[in-house]
Parts: structure tokens; C-alpha cells; sequence
RNA sequence: GCGUGGGUAGCCAAGCCCGGUCAAAGGCGAGGGACUCAAGAUCCCUUCCCGAAGGGGUUCCCAGGUUCGAAUCCUGGCCCACGCACCA
């Protein structure tokens, strides 16, 4: 396991104050004990609060295949930061959580375990299980038993403000939760959105199973795709069957390619008589055709046979060859030399080979007569693209065979999406490829010259070795996503939700069009029979699209267990949800035919009531395409608008120094890991910095290590007593002011899931504020802000850092929990934006000096400033004024500037600086211009001498620039300006 | 190919939606200083180039365009990551 290197560090860092810094703040100790006291008041236990504003918070629930890592760690904490947030805002909170049980690779798992397949256990081993446990989870039982338990360890450890009694897992193990699965499938299938039809799937034929891409050695994300059989019928009427995938290049057929060397058969297909491969008749029977087998030839058998080809309706030849990958299509090919490279080589090679033209007894003109015909045009590409990329990569024959891919590859991709068929293509010239193909395709299977047969998009091997072929499965149950009445109930449930960030739309919008029916049940794996059906189980991502209601009444239900052994809940029938989630039915028929009163369902009733629908759903990227979709379009198929989810957030998939995580790539970190590593608050911090919106966030050890460093100075502050003062500053309302801004950006950043800029504003920037107040007071801050600074800042960080400011919180005398507290209020009237202006003034002078001191190296004695003489700050005021009216035109401003007293015998002067004035007034905004002014500068810089010549360890003088007796030696105060004092130093 | 997100100083990363306050926040790394016997920690300063006066020059993937003005808007291109399904 690869890991950055936070232990290493930590380990060698400061020995002696590390043990005195660990001693003093123990943040491990305050962890365990505030988790402790949250659970012993059932803290985050929700209940419906009739009148209380809810929120309802959820994660899909993690599969249950080991232990979750912080790739789940970071998806659950982003929308529990928001719990913790809308809690402080006054909301009644709702965020529960269950574990997804559904499906194949907890069974697949198992049985690798049992055939002691050694990937399988070193998966195991890497999340820390002894190695005298692996062989426990051979059995798939165990599995539910130890991660569910496990991963509510975990979130416990990171101090999740979870509604634990809500919890349970999915599949027949949990009765209630198999009885609400069945429930929403009626519904589903009453309302028309379960349809039953045809499916290809990847299959292996040993198995008789689908494989999917958990399971396969070779081909990972590989599809069925349709060929078109071509048949050329033989002058007895029996069918050669070519399959191809380009029916488009039809016009451009010369003959038929066989390998004499390789076995065909003839079958009966229908009521026709193909001839093909064996291997092609075993996947047509997987296909839904009946074939039967009647008697076997060789290829060299056919070779010099004519057919007649489709759509051309000519004689071609059959002619032999090499290339052809019996694995695939039928063993027989048909040739179109201009278009597919191997066919042109083929050709090339045959024409060449007088040995074998006799062998075979072909005739030699006829043969050396075929030439390619183009019949595609490609921008970028002559007449004959086969030809021309076989010669371009030098393609020797037939056995080239990476060469021959990799032109197949080139000639394709681009004749697909430019190519347009050429005038010698009947009907179709001038029609795009990627048209015409579908087109070609309908008319020759209609007319009966072409056929259709499935293959995978690329290899497949299964794990038992086999290669895979595509089976038609028929009977197959499907929710209709397809269907585009749906798709317009999904769109319109979009346009409504609040979105995180708000570029999930328009992908949302994407993913609702490109869906198609999905195949909804399976033969095999964990979950719910289907209730109509039992010879199919329901898949995994469609029996969880819902079930957010679930949670709502789920605490009844489940009895404080995963698996409920509540004996009425374990009865429930379509009545009981009908009542629960629409209301309707009669209450004493479902509560007597369960054994329950009355009140009960009623209680229930109203939970669901108040809690729904969803406020928030957080993810990562991934399941944007499949769950978040799902779980929109079968709200709007099952729940009235109102119920509808309001709000989506997504994230990136997390990176781990920089590289994405993933088991496969051994770059995991489990949470329990983590936990064992750094603190919960780090860890919570880390994540809340990882990043916003749909870049991956990052999870960066160096900024643990600072934030662990951090939270423990924090402490020590919030802790500490403080010598402060009680007489006012000017630098006070600053701090007040700036502090106020801070909550005010803090707060539109949590709402918008945007916690690294939260964490920004609130915290970095406030530290940096204070840092600055502190060197402004000279260390000696005013008590109230003090006070409020140590209110404001731990519960700013209190969502991020639950554990360590409830410590704060309950030893600086706060009532409760820190998240029962309010979150800090913005209080407009000590927005103060000239006590900003003053220290905006005071930083830019500052800058100024050091970057003379800096260019000239001069290590000053004697600093003098010298502020704006009044007539400049007469212009200035007029300027002010006239920019509020629109752009500043210096003829106007000179003309009012020069009616001033004293101003006509400076003439020169004001009119330099006018223009001068106009150029910088130009580009600033209005709140800016308000901000100059009231301030009197000369005032400012005298009170603050003292303070700037302590930063520069120099005295430091403030004349007026208009001052006669001011000492001026290098004739600097004619620089001065409003806002920018001119500077002497020496 | 389609879809989504992205390409910013040595590295990480904000800004881009809403053009001027942007040589461009913050962090890391690096250099200097204060404190200290010293180390660590902490604090201060510097960190595109030039400059002995607060200035100038060249930058935000590339090429065009719009604009008085572009990291930010538009067009075209190049490059990177992820997804493209029946399954978590």
C-alpha cells in the first residue's frame, strides 16, 4: 500500500515539544468522549417536529464488499457538513444511513474466497483482515455481517451526525425493506414503466451465465454489437453468410473470402440453409434462431464457387484466404478491397501467388481482373482509403496482422463519422456513413439478403478461460427509461432542483436523453424476488432509487437493527406502504391485518410527511450516469411533484496525492485507516479542503499535518485567557467589520457545497485578519472582540471539526452542543468600510515604502510621508462626484476645479493632475469612489506613525504636503495625492 | 466519436459565470531576517524579468477575434482526466 508520507513525518518531527503538544491537546481523547456524549443524548437521533423547518440529508448507501474507503468517506462528509450546517441554521435535521447489499460481487467475492483465488485474499488482506479470517468469507453471509457493522464503526469514528436508528441493510435479510422493494415494483409496473423485451448480454457459454466486467480476465467495458449477416446464395439456393459490421460498403463488394483450411457447416436456420462456421450456429442459437446442423464441409470446398452478393445483385467469386478469425462473425468474409485493409491485402496477396491460383484452380485474368471500387468519400482521404493506408504503413500481407488492425482502426473511425457514399451507391449517394449503414441494413433485412447476429465489441474472456459471445435473452424486464414521456417527467424534476454544482445540469439533462431501458432483474445474486416473477431477482441500482422514503419511517421498522425483527414490520404488505407514502387505503384494515396500533402508522404517517422529499443527495461523478438518474425518473413515476428530490450535489472522485484512488491500483485509503493515522477533525478537514465542484478533490497529507497543528493552536486560543482591553480603537471596528464580511462569504459558500472557499473565507482568512488586528492592537485586543472572534471561528469551523469545538463550546460555557448553537449571524451595521479604507491606505503605503527600501537597499533611519495637499483632495472630491454621473471628461472637471478659490494660480498643477486623476478614476467602482473622502488622511497616518515605524524599524514623520515648515529635503510632497502619500526615506 | 470537467508562476491551487481593483489570493517548496547557546516551533520579509524611489517589461495551453481595455467574452485548434451502461 503506497501512502504519502504523513506518519514518517510526524514521527521524526520535534520530539520533545511533540510529546508536550500531544499532552496538552488530546484530540483523540475529546474525540471519544464527545462521541460517546452525542450517543448518550441521542444527539442526532431526528424525529418530525410538526411547525420546525426539516432538512433531510442523504448519501446513496455503500456496497457492502469491504470496507469503505474515503472515496465514500469524502461523499458522506460533504453532504454531513451541510447537516451540520442546516442544523445551525435552526432546521430539524434528517440524515440517516443504510448499507447496499443488492447483487453479484459480494457472492462473487465469496466464491473466489472459496477457490482460494489469491487476488481475492490479498483484497482481504489489504484492508487488515487476519489471515485465519479470510477463509470466513467464503461464506457470503459473512460479509453482511461484518461491513455493515464495520462501516458504521468507521463513520462513528469520524463523528458523522447520523440518525443511526434508521439504519438497515437492503435484499430478503431485512423483511420490511424486501417488502418496500416489492411494493415500488407493483407501483412500477401498474404505471407501465416495467417492460418486458429482448437483451443481448456478454455470456459465457461454459458458465451459462452473463459476465459482467467484475468478472472478466480480458475486455473490460466491452459490448454487444450488431453485425449484419450478409447471405450470397449458391445456384442451389442454400446461403453463404459473410457478417460485417460496415453493411454501408456493400457497393463495394468483389468477392467472398473463405479459409480453406477451416471447417464449415451447413445448417438449417429458419427454413433456409446457411453455410458457416460451427462457432456462428452456437451463438445464433443464443440468439433466438433455430438452428440445426446438418452436415460439415471444408472451406476449400467452396473456393471458386460464385454467389450472388447483396445489393449488388452480382456474381462475385468465393476466394481463399487467411485473415479470418473464426472466433468471429461466421468464418466468412465479405471483400471490399477499397475500404477494409485486410481485404485489399488479401486480394493483393492472391493476385500475386500464381501457386495458389492453381491450386485451386481459379482463373488467373479473372482473379488479377478485381479491382477495389470506391464508393466512399472521406475529407482527408483519396478514393481508396484501404489501398492508401496499407500502403502508408507498409503492409507486407496478411499475417501483418498489427499493422492490419491499426489500419482497420483508422479507415473506419474516420469513414464512419465524414465519409459520405459515393454516386455508384444507388439509392444511398450522397448519404452520410453513419446514416447510410442503418439504412442499408433495413432495406437488405427486409428484402431478405441480410440477417442480424450479435458479438462482443472487442474479446471477451471469462474468468473460467472461455471466450465470451453475446446471448439474446429473452423475457428480460426492463424499466423503460427509454421512454420519452418519462424522459420529459425527469427533465422537468432538473429544472426544479437546487444542484451542486450548478454544472450537474445540463450533464443530468445529457444522461436522461442517453439512457435506454435498462434491464432491471437478473438469474443470480443478492436481493429482492421479483413479485410477479420468481424466476428473477431485482437488480441491484434498481431496487435502490426510492428508497430516501424508506429512511423516513424506517426507525419503526426496524427496531434499532440492520435486519428487522420487528414482528409487524416483517408482514408488511402493498396496503401499509400505499397508506405510509399517498395516504391512501384504511389505516384499521392495515393496522389490524399487522398486528399494530393504530397510532403507530399514524406516527409514521406524519414522519414521512414531514421529512420528504429529499433536501440534499451527495455523490461522487460516477453515479451521476446510473443512481442520481434513476433515482429522478422513478420519483417521478411513484411520488407526486411535491415529493420530488430538491437538491443533488456531486463530487470528483478523490485523488490521493495527486492520484485517483482505487483498489486496483492498490492507492486505497480506508477509513479506518485514516482514523488510525489522524485525528476525525483532520481527516474532516482534509476533506472539506480536498476541493469543490466536479474536479476530483484532492486529499493532501501536508495540509492534514498543518490543519492537525492548527486545530490544536485553535484550541489553545479559544482556551486561553487573553489580556485585552476595554477602551475602544478605531482598529476594533475593522476587526468587526472584516469579521462580518467573513461570515457573510462563509455563509453563501456552505450553501453552495463549496467547503474549501468556506474554509477559505471563514477560517484562513479570518486568522489572517486577526493576525493583522493583533499586530494593529499591539497585541492587546479588545475583550468583545476577543470574545465574539472565539464565538465566530469555532462555529464557522464547527461542521468541519465537530469533535474539537464542542471541547471549545462546552469550556468557554456554551449551552448544549455546538451544533444546537446558531450559526454566526451577519450583522450589517458593523460592516464599516471606512475603518477598511484606513487599513487598505495603511498596507498600500506600506507596500510602497518596502518596495523603495527593497529597490534602493537603503536600511532606513528617517521616514517621512507626506499627505495630499487640500486642493488635490478638492479635485479629488469634485472628480468623486463627477464620476457617479458618468464617464469623467477632464475639460468638465478642470472647468469646476478652476472655479475654486486659489485654484486658477495653480493652473498648471491642477490641470496635470486632472488628467492625471481622470486616467485612475476611469476603472473604479462605485462602492471604491464612496469609500475616499470622509477619511482624513493626515490624521490617520499621524495616529498611525508610531505603528509603521515599528513594521519598518525606522521613525517615521507625517507632514501635509501643503505644510511650509515640513521637512522636505529631496522635494518628494509634490508626489502626494489622495489615497497615496508621497514618501521620503533616507 | 459523443458527453462532462479541466489546462493559471518551481509544485499544488484560487480567480473565469458577472471583462478594468490582476504580476494574478492562499498553501507547499526555496531564500533572507527576528527570537534562541543551538535545533525545532513561531513571527516578519522576499520568491516572473529589469530597476538605488513607490516604476517599467513580458505572462494565465496555442492561434485568431470582440473591446478603450481580456486570465476572464467569442471562434478555431492542441492537450489531459473521467464516463459511454445492465453494474457497484
Amino acid at each position: 500500500m503506497t501512502r504519502p508520507t504523513g506518519r514518517a513525518r510526524g514521527a521524526t518531527r520535534r520530539p520533545r515539544e511533540a510529546a508536550r503538544r500531544e499532552q496538552e491537546v488530546d484530540l483523540r481523547e475529546i474525540e471519544t468522549r464527545w462521541q460517546a456524549a452525542w450517543e448518550k443524548d441521542r444527539v442526532h437521533v431526528a424525529r418530525a417536529e410538526a411547525g420546525k423547518p426539516k432538512w433531510f440529508s442523504t448519501v446513496p448507501y455503500p456496497y457492502m464488499n469491504g470496507y469503505q474507503h474515503l472515496g465514500f468517506g469524502t461523499s458522506f462528509l460533504r453532504a454531513e457538513f451541510q447537516s451540520r450546517y442546516r442544523r445551525m441554521l435552526g432546521f430539524n435535521v434528517l440524515h440517516p444511513q443504510g448499507f447496499h447489499c443488492t447483487g453479484l460481487p459480494i457472492l462473487g467475492a465469496a466464491k473466489r474466497v472459496a477457490e482460494r483465488e489469491p487476488k481475492q485474499w490479498d483484497i482481504l488482506r489489504n484492508m487488515g483482515i487476519p489471515d485465519r479470517e479470510i477463509p470466513k468469507f467464503a461464506d457470503p453471509m459473512h460479509w453482511i455481517d461484518v461491513f455493515p457493522a464495520a462501516t458504521v464503526q468507521d463513520l462513528k469514528g469520524l463523528g458523522a451526525a447520523v440518525d443511526w436508528t434508521r439504519s438497515f441493510i437492503t435484499t430478503p435479510l431485512n423483511p420490511p425493506y424486501d417488502a418496500f422493494v416489492r411494493w415500488q415494483f407493483h407501483h412500477l409496473k401498474d404505471g407501465d414503466f416495467i417492460r418486458k423485451d429482448k437483451h443481448p448480454v456478454i455470456w459465457c457459454p461454459k458458465d451459462q451465465a452473463p459476465i459482467g466486467d467484475h468478472d472478466r480476465l480480458e475486455g473490460e467495458g466491452e459490448t454487444p454489437v450488431e453485425y449484419t449477416l450478409l447471405k450470397f446464395p449458391l445456384p442451389d439456393g442454400r446461403f453463404l453468410v459473410a457478417a460485417t459490421i460496415r453493411p454501408e460498403t456493400v457497393y463495394g463488394q468483389t468477392n467472398l473470402w473463405v479459409d480453406p483450411e477451416a471447417p464449415y457447416v451447413v445448417a438449417k436456420v429458419g427454413h433456409e440453409r446457411w453455410i458457416l462456421n460451427e462457432a456462428a450456429t452456437k451463438k445464433l442459437m443464443e440468439q433466438g434462431k433455430i438452428v440445426s446442423q446438418e452436415s460439415t464441409l471444408r472451406g476449400a470446398d467452396l473456393i471458386g464457387e460464385d454467389v450472388v452478393a447483396p445489393a449488388i445483385n452480382r456474381a462475385i467469386p468465393v476466394l481463399p484466404s487467411t485473415f479470418i478469425d473464426q472466433g468471429r462473425g461466421t468464418g466468412i468474409v465479405t471483400s471490399v478491397p477499397s475500404d477494409a485493409p485486410d481485404d485489399f491485402v488479401a486480394l493483393r496477396d492472391l493476385q500475386g501467388d500464381p501457386a495458389l491460383l492453381a491450386k485451386f484452380h481459379l482463373d488467373p485474368e479473372r482473379v488479377r481482373a478485381i479491382k477495389p471500387v470506391p464508393i466512399i468519400r472521406t475529407p482527408g482521404w483519396g478514393p481508396l482509403p484501404g489501398v492508401e493506408i496499407v500502403e502508408r504503413l507498409g503492409i507486407r500481407n496478411q499475417g501483418d496482422r498489427e499493422k492490419l488492425e491499426q489500419a482497420k482502426g483508422e479507415v473506419y473511425k474516420s469513414g464512419f463519422y465524414r465519409g459520405v457514399l459515393n454516386e455508384n451507391c444507388g439509392p444511398y449517394a450522397g448519404m452520410r456513413v453513419e446514416v447510410a449503414k442503418e439504412e442499408i441494413r433495413k432495406e437488405l433485412t427486409s428484402k431478405h439478403q441480410a440477417d442480424g447476429m450479435w458479438e462482443p465489441s472487442g474479446e471477451v474472456v471469462c474468468r473460467c478461460m472461455t471466450r465470451a459471445i453475446v446471448k439474446v435473452v429473452e423475457d428480460q424486464w426492463f424499466l423503460a427509461y427509454g421512454d420519452p414521456s418519462w424522459k420529459a417527467k425527469a427533465h422537468e424534476a432538473i429544472a426544479s432542483m437546487a444542484l451542486h454544482p450548478e454544472s450537474l445540469r445540463k450533464w443530468l439533462d445529457y444522461v436522461v436523453d442517453w439512457l435506454r431501458d435498462w434491464p432491471c432483474t437478473h438469474h443470480r445474486g443478492l436481493g429482492t424476488i421479483l413479485p410477479w416473477d420468481s424466476d428473477w431477482v431485482i437488480e441491484s441500482l434498481s431496487d435502490s432509487t426510492i428508497y430516501m422514503a424508506y429512511y423516513t419511517i424506517a426507525h419503526a421498522l426496524q427496531g434499532g437493527s440492520l435486519r428487522s425483527a420487528v414482528p409487524w414490520a416483517n408482514r408488511l404488505d402493498d396496503a401499509f406502504f400505499d397508506y405510509m407514502f399517498f395516504g391512501t387505503g384504511d389505516v384499521r384494515a392495515v393496522a389490524s391485518r399487522l398486528g399494530v396500533e393504530r397510532k403507530v402508522l399514524e406516527d409514521l404517517r406524519r414522519e414521512f410527511q414531514y421529512w420528504y422529499p429529499i433536501d440534499l443527495r451527495n455523490t461522487g461523478k460516477d453515479l451521476v450516469q446510473n443512481h442520481m438518474a434513476f433515482c429522478l425518473f422513478t420519483h417521478t413515476a411513484v411520488f407526486p411533484r411535491e415529493h420530488w428530490p430538491r437538491g443533488y450535489g456531486v463530487n470528483g472522485y478523490v485523488r490521493l496525492a495527486g492520484r485517483k484512488m482505487s483498489k486496483s491500483r492498490g492507492n486505497t485509503w480506508y477509513i479506518r485507516e485514516a482514523l488510525k493515522e489522524w485525528p476525525a477533525d483532520v481527516i474532516r478537514l482534509m476533506v472539506a479542503n480536498g476541493g469543490d465542484g466536479l474536479d476530483d478533490p484532492n486529499l493532501d497529507v501536508d495540509f492534514a499535518e498543518a490543519a492537525d497543528a492548527r486545530l490544536r493552536d485553535w484550541f489553545r486560543f479559544a482556551t486561553a485567557k487573553h489580556a485585552a482591553r476595554r477602551n475602544r480603537r478605531g482598529i476594533d471596528a475593522w476587526f468587526l467589520s472584516v469579521l462580518n464580511r467573513a461570515v457573510q462569504k462563509t455563509r453563501t459558500s456552505m450553501e453552495e457545497m463549496n467547503y474549501k472557499a468556506a474554509l477559505r473565507h471563514g477560517y484562513f482568512d479570518l486568522q489572517t485578519a486577526w493576525s493583522w488586528y493583533m499586530r494593529r492592537s499591539e497585541n492587546r485586543p479588545h475583550e468583545a472582540c476577543v470574545r465574539r472572534f472565539i464565538e465566530v471561528q469555532t462555529k464557522i469551523l464547527a461542521p468541519f471539526a465537530p469533535h474539537l469545538t464542542d471541547e471549545i463550546w462546552h469550556r468557554t460555557g456554551g449551552d448544549g452542543y455546538v451544533v444546537q448553537s446558531e450559526y454566526p449571524e451577519i450583522k450589517e451595521e458593523e460592516i464599516d468600510p471606512k475603518a477598511e479604507v484606513v487599513e487598505i491606505l495603511l498596507q498600500s503605503t506600506l507596500d510602497d515604502i518596502r518596495e523603495i527600501l527593497k529597490v534602493t537597499g537603503i536600511v532606513p533611519k528617517r521616514i517621512a510621508l507626506y499627505t495630499a495637499p487640500e486642493w488635490k483632495a478638492q479635485v479629488h472630491a469634485i472628480a468623486r462626484e463627477l464620476s457617479k454621473e458618468g464617464p469623467l471628461r477632464v475639460n468638465v472637471l478642470m472647468e469646476k476645479a478652476l472655479a475654486l478659490r486659489g485654484m486658477r494660480e495653480r493652473a498648471k498643477d491642477v490641470a496635470a493632475y486632472a488628467k492625471q486623476l481622470a486616467e485612475e478614476l476611469k476603472h473604479a467602482r462605485a462602492d471604491d469612489l464612496e469609500r475616499f473622502g470622509a477619511l482624513d488622511e493626515f490624521s490617520m497616518f499621524h495616529e498611525n506613525a508610531q505603528f509603521l515605524g515599528t513594521e519598518l524599524g525606522a521613525k517615521v514623520d507625517v507632514y501635509r504636503a501643503d505644510d511650509p515648515h515640513r521637512w522636505d529635503p529631496a522635494k518628494k510632497a509634490d508626489r502626494a495625492t489622495p489615497a497615496r502619500p508621497a514618501i521620503y526615506v533616507e
